[in-house]
DNA sequence: TTTATTTTATACCGAATCGCACAATAAAAG
DNA sequence: CTTTTATTGTGCGATTCGGTATAAAATAAA
């Protein structure tokens, strides 16, 4: 259980970039999901053999609810990096928008890992449900941050429902790419949905 | 195979109703997702044994798929028999999302089969993929026909973009419900997505 | 009754499942 | 070098997986 960047320790060195065997386990959830993974499948797109797995990330849930959070943080460092802080509403909803339809597209259309696969396990797993049930809330209150920061002259009301109806564009956006909606069609969404949230801010 | 009314053939008569069965086969994948679901389960659940499972309704993917069939008939049939077809936007938009959050809900937070489990087999899945994206189109277009028909006085362009919103929150809403949001803030999204839509058609 | 037909029930197949001993290996610490 | 600690690799173990072969059972038709 030794930290990322820590010096080496006692033992025999680990073969593995913890990071990497990270990112590839969360890939493999990510266009499998849950259930339909193996230790199998993880093992082999690793390159770490089971027993390694096992001892380095515990077991499979533990696995999956990793990778979810290491797929948010991947998410926010993209989102931060792109989105201004001084966009009108409907330019930075459209700027998110694109941004997270470049990820949920980049390498096979694969959506969202969390609005898309852990919500099938939901029912049967309690921390996955917990998990994803804290990302909704989050998603939330980001954009109602966000519309704080960007219309504070519009009524609480309004930038609370935007907030809501910006975040079920964004679940909505996830489901159209992993059905394999066409990219004109994902495009002509963003482009509505990011006018029609704005238009609801500024009557 | 049978039809389900047609008078019995010639030999040992089953023991078990088609459409009971059905029935019990979609509620299972409905709370357990495709992979989850073995066909063990299927068989205790519904009291028929693998091979006459088999028998009657093909293997794995064919039952799902039937399963995503058997539960869009009994959503637009439980639709059908609640949504007036003289209501205002804003009336009809909630009267349809409460009547979805009632499928949605009743007995356990399932959500929705289609876009919350199947969703999460798409990649590996072609047919379940297809019949995925054949319903998001579906729902776009069936909203958008009741904006035609609601708010016919709308530009064309607010209608479709009305209709890309409503089904997003639909989309958003079983997300919601599987995800276990209280029962307070669904019906604030709902109420909120109702009047933000409806806003959008007549400005 | 005999034959044809369909469904049920038992049993099994090979492969895959998750998880874990256990020993071999590689480094640091003493 | 010896000891300690940590990781790797082999292999297994018990179970479950989807799917099926086969025979018994139950009915209609001839």
């Amino acid at each position: 259980m030794s930290k990322a960047g820590q010096t080496r320790g006692r033992g025999r060195p680990r073969k593995f970039d913890e990071r990497a065997v990270r990112q590839t386990i969360m890939e493999t959830f990510w266009q499998k999901g849950y259930a339909a993974t193996s230790l199998d499948d993880l093992s082999k797109a690793t390159g770490l053999v089971r027993p390694s797995l096992y001892a380095a990330f515990g077991n499979k849930e533990e696995m999956f609810l990793r990778a979810m959070d290491d797929f948010v943080i991947r998410v926010q460092g993209d989102l931060n990096r792109q989105v201004p802080r001084d966009a009108s509403p409907e330019d930075a909803l459209r700027i998110i928008y694109t941004a997270m339809l470049e990820i949920y597209s980049r390498a096979q259309a694969r959506g969202c890992l969390v609005f898309s696969t852990a919500v099938a396990e939901a029912p049967a797993h309690p921390e996955i449900r917990s998990r994803l049930a804290q990302r909704l809330v989050q998603t939330d209150a980001q954009f109602r941050r966000l519309f704080d920061h960007i219309a504070p002259d519009a009524p609480e009301g309004a930038r609370q429902a935007a907030a809501e109806m910006a975040a079920a564009v964004l679940h909505s956006l996830g489901l159209r790419v992993r059905a394999g909606t066409g990219a004109d069609d994902v495009h002509g969404f963003i482009a509505n949905a990011a006018r029609s949230i704005a238009a609801g801010l500024t009557p």
